[in-house]
Formats: C-alpha cells, sequence, structure tokens
DNA sequence: TTGTATGCGTTATCAG
DNA sequence: CTGATAACGCATACAA
C-alpha cells in the first residue's frame, strides 16, 4: 500500500509537503497539483493508525458492551452514533461477552492510543481496571452501570425510580403477591431494580415474601430457572416483574408453553421496550429506558473531556424512564 | 503511559529484551523478574498498535456493517465472534449507516493496517471500493451481499431459494393473489429475493401482477409506504411477502393500526427471526436465515486468507435458508 | 542471551 | 513556503 512517502517521490516534494497538503495547509499550487496527481496514481490511503502514534489523536472513541445482541446495548451506541458521526469520529465497538477477563483485554487494547476516548458498559459494579483517566489518560464514561469505588464519569437510568413506578402500578391495580426475577447481585441495575422494587412494596405497607424475589443471570438464558421457581411456588404471584429485556421474553415464551395466558393467569410488567411488546395480545407493560439519550449524552461527556475540558468531574448524569401500562398487568378489582 | 523504553530503563535492561520477554522468547531469569517487577509498578500497557504499524498484524478484524440495529447483522456478528474470540482476536465493529460515502471511509480506516482482515456487509451491490484483496493488501470477505464485478470471498444466504419457498407455501395455501414488498433495486439480496417470488408465481403459472410488487427501503421505516400502497390496491392481494426483519414488522404494526387481522383480512410471510414472532397470535411465518452461521465461515475464511491461503479463491458460500410456516398465511381450501 | 540500530507511516520542528 | 530529520512505541536483524 502507497505510503506518504512515495506520493512525495512521485511528486518530487519531501514527505514534509505531502503531509502538510494533507492537513489542509496552504502550499505552492503547483505541487497542490502534481500530489493530487500523485495520489490518484498510487491510490494513496492515509493512514490514521501512524498518525496516531505521533499525534495521540485518532479520531476514533471504543465502545465496550456487555454483547452485542443486546437490544439495548445497540440503541445506545445508536445514540453514540448520532453524535459522534457527524463529528468524523470512528467508532470501534468491542464485546466483553459478559466476562472481566475480556473487559480487562479489551479496555487495555482500546486504551493503549487506539482510540481518544471510550464509553464502556461495565461487566459488573465491583470492578474495572482504568487507571489514569483525567489528565493523560483516555477519557472513560460509563454508561447504564456506576461501579463502586471508581470515579468516573457515567450516564445511566434512574433504575430506583423505573422500577419503582411499575411495581407501583402493579400494586394499583390491585396486586400484593408480586414476584421479581432480579439481576444477578453484582451487577449496579440490579440493585437499583431491586431497591425500586423493595420501596414500593414498603410505601405500600405490603410485606416482603422473600420467595418472590428470585436472582438470575441478564444473559440470553436469564430468568429460566426463575419463572419455574416461582411458577411452582404453592402461593405464587399474581404479578411477575422482569427487570430486563431477555429475562422479559423468555417469561413470555415459558408462560406460552405452560399455557398460562399473560394479564389473565398471571400478570405481567417487563424491562426494556421493542415495538413489537406493543403488537401482542395483550401489550406488554414494561420500563421503558432512555437508551439512545444514554448514548448522546455519554458521546457528548465523552467529547468534553476529550476536548480536555475535565469540570465537574466526575459528571454523573441519570435520566428518567418512563412507564408503558396495559393490560399484561390485570385489574383485579 | 509508560512504554516499553520505560519498563527497560527501570529493569537497567534494553528495549530490545523487553520486547523479547513480552513476545515470549527465553531470558535470563533474573532479567525477567526485573522487568515483570518494572512492569508491575510502572503498570505498564502493552501497545498493539504500535506494533501493528511494524509487524502487519494487529490480531483484529474489522467488521462492516450497515446498522448495529439491524437484527440479522447481530446475529452474524456473533458468529464471528465465536470464531475469532478463541483466538484472541478483536473484533472492530463499524457501521456505514446504509451510507456509500461511510463505508469508503471505514473500509479506508480499517484497511490502513489497523486490522488484518474485514468482513463487511457492502452497502449496495452495485460499488464497493476495495483494491488489493490478495497477496500484500487487507484480505476482506464479504457477507450476506455480493457485489457486482469484484472479486471477493463471499458468504451470503440462499435468497433465491428462501424466497421461493416461502411464496411457494402460500401459494400451496390456496393464494393467487400475492403481493410483495420488496427492497431496493441495487441491493443483491432485495434482487435475488424478488427472483425467488418470481420464479415461484412462473412455476405454478401464476401471472405477475406488476402493482402487487413494490420496492422500499431496507431501513428502519422500511415498508411503510409500500404497504399503504399494496393495501389500498381496488384488487388488493390476499397475502404480503415482506423481504426483511424492519419491513416485517412495519407491515405488522400497520395492519394492527388499521385493525387488519394477520392471517385472516390479509395473510403475511416475513424474513428474518426473532423469537417474538412465535409468540404472537397467531405466530408469524418467516423465512429464517443461517446468521450465525454466516458469521462463523465467514471468520472462517478470513483466517485463512489471513494466515496466506489463498487457494479457491474467490470462494463464495451460500447457506440455506429455512422456512417457518404458521398460520399467518391462511389456508383458503 | 543481550544491546544497538533501524524501520514501520506519519507529524512536528527547524533551518533554509 | 519547503526540505530534512527527529520522534511516536514497538519488532527485529545484526553484532557482541
Amino acid at each position: 500500500m502507497a505510503t506518504i512517502k512515495d506520493v512525495a517521490k512521485l511528486a518530487s516534494v519531501s514527505v514534509g509537503t505531502v503531509s502538510r497538503f494533507l492537513n489542509g495547509y496552504t502550499i505552492k499550487e503547483e505541487n497542490q497539483t502534481r500530489i493530487e496527481q500523485a495520489i490518484q496514481t498510487l491510490d494513496f490511503k492515509f493512514n490514521p493508525i501512524a498518525r496516531g502514534l505521533r499525534t495521540n489523536k485518532t479520531y476514533s472513541v471504543g465502545v465496550l458492551i456487555p454483547r452485542i445482541s443486546d437490544i439495548f446495548c445497540t440503541q445506545v451506541i445508536e445514540g453514540i452514533e448520532e453524535v459522534l458521526e457527524p463529528l468524523n469520529y470512528s467508532i470501534l465497538i468491542c464485546s466483553s461477552n459478559d466476562k472481566l477477563e475480556l473487559q480487562r483485554e479489551k479496555i487495555n487494547f482500546l486504551q493503549n492510543k487506539c482510540v481518544d476516548g471510550i464509553i464502556a458498559m461495565p461487566v459488573t459494579s465491583a470492578e474495572f481496571n482504568v487507571d489514569k483517566v483525567t489528565g493523560n489518560g483516555t477519557p472513560v464514561v460509563l454508561i447504564d452501570r456506576l461501579v463502586k469505588d471508581c470515579e468516573l464519569d457515567a450516564v445511566v437510568a434512574d433504575n430506583v425510580n423505573g422500577a419503582y413506578l411499575a411495581v407501583e402500578m402493579i400494586i394499583n391495580k390491585g396486586h400484593q403477591k408480586i414476584g421479581i426475577i432480579a439481576g444477578p447481585q453484582e451487577i449496579y441495575t440490579a440493585q437499583e431494580r431491586l431497591m425500586g422494587y423493595l420501596r414500593a412494596l414498603n410505601d405500600y405497607h405490603i410485606e416482603v415474601n422473600e420467595d418472590y424475589i428470585i436472582h438470575t443471570q441478564y444473559k440470553k438464558d436469564g430468568g429460566i430457572d426463575a419463572f419455574h421457581q416461582l411458577i411452582s411456588l404453592p402461593d405464587r404471584p399474581t404479578a411477575i416483574f422482569t427487570t430486563n429485556y431477555p429475562i422479559t421474553v423468555n417469561t413470555m415464551r415459558l408462560m406460552l408453553e405452560k399455557g398460562l395466558q399473560i394479564g389473565q393467569d398471571v400478570s405481567l410488567c417487563g424491562y426494556d421496550q421493542t415495538e413489537l411488546f406493543q403488537m401482542l395480545n395483550p401489550p406488554i407493560s414494561v420500563v421503558v429506558q432512555p437508551s439512545k439519550e444514554i448514548g448522546i449524552q455519554a458521546a457528548e461527556i465523552l467529547l468534553k473531556r476529550i476536548g480536555g475540558d475535565f469540570s465537574r468531574f466526575p459528571q454523573i448524569q441519570r435520566l428518567k424512564t418512563s412507564l408503558i401500562a396495559t393490560d399484561s398487568v390485570k385489574t383485579l378489582f
């Protein structure tokens, strides 16, 4: 592949001149046309990596997510693209596949001058291996999940309130026996959503039944065991609150398989939105996260940090969720 | 950020020794422990980019897709990850947002020694800007769509047959008036799926009604105009074949809004699978693509090329689709 | 085994 | 405005 050097040779100028031309400085018109010619004939392609080595700027940002198939993640990324694409930033997406070890590797990979900044959704809220975040280090903005003892910018959804409003709605429809399929205890959002559930029960003076609280994985098969446990309880709940997308979908599938009608035999309120949820009969009640907006705000904070502006650090943005209430939660009176 | 040089200084050895140590060569044990110490204290992070500049190997591959929110794309990527992750390759995902210009930029970005190889789903089948593919250039494997006059390895689904089988199923259920919402004429898969539709009609001696063939975008809002056109025809079709995921979902939504019951008032067969399709009432008939398998095979071919094995070039793999037939297509007798 | 020197593609600094 | 050259972080050929 042709380099700036080949171009210089063919155009009979120095590499410096070619570099300056490429970076928009004014050079003698004659040289300019000759360089343009040379670029054409050699089919020269500029190498941003080599530049990055020199300038410590690559005009690219890394995005680290748990899984590429996660609908919430892709919606967030669309928001990030909306901000960064117009500024000609490249976006590199890596997935940690929910593994701490992979997260470490990928962060390392991204941090090494490969990108100017990182937007990351951490695997757990217990650990995040990032060192120098301010100053000369690569800026990092967390999304969706906070990490304990980790001073970083972050944009998250208000999970406590999101869950609270959902459970409150269920209570207001007359339910007292409300099960929750919660995420892993070490994940921030799972902790918060469970807290919202507990607060709602507390505020409405409903006693907490530990049997109704089951933890599961956030991953693809999440909630399958949990649902079975919940449904085979002697005094089973009349409503189930599922706390992320895969859990919600799996629970729906299992109910279907068992011949349980959603909203009749057992009520259901889920988390995260896909248009198909509202096409089902009945449509599914869900907590809707401002996923795209999370991406947008994270990208904006990151740009600020890349630009060297470290005011209000660490800046933690908490965005409101909304609730879609449907007949998937039965009104009991 | 600490470099190999700093480590060398602190460990009182030369950079060469550190480099060799990092690359697994045997060095004097005493030096090894000193280097390990230095790496610890400096929190040294290895920079794979700089190495890539030197070695032309980065142990990373680029994946270019039209949209990150496309369910088909993410499924393909999961297949790619399955192959490449165990080999410690990093995967960089870029999206072209269906824009030729962005595709050009991203391919350029990836090709410049940033990655060892590229797996790409081209925006159109008319153009793909890649130059030296064999030999010293960055290997490229196309997925899902072929490009005219472009000799490249590719893994695609058998779209002609996929569409053919779907339309055949519709015909066998007694339908004669079958509408198709086809993708953009310049996209390979759209051309092939339309061809399958036409062949099926031809084989079953059903006359082609041009009014029943409508082209639309593959993007998010795809099929909305098309559906309105189709449904307001004086002699409207009894069944509609929608040829990708967004078109299918949009059509379903519009039918719901218009109070048309799927499988009763109008029959529907879609393309691409999501578990939720089978939870609807009735479940939706769809052509299922081997999306993950496409990713797996593309990654395997790419690895072969990266390894310098250019046998059977260009290698074009065509994978079979399957069909889920449900009551969303009404049996007319 | 180890250290030294050179090169990868680009930018930045300097003197011309 | 231009050319020459050092520097970025690392790998490697070569000499020691």
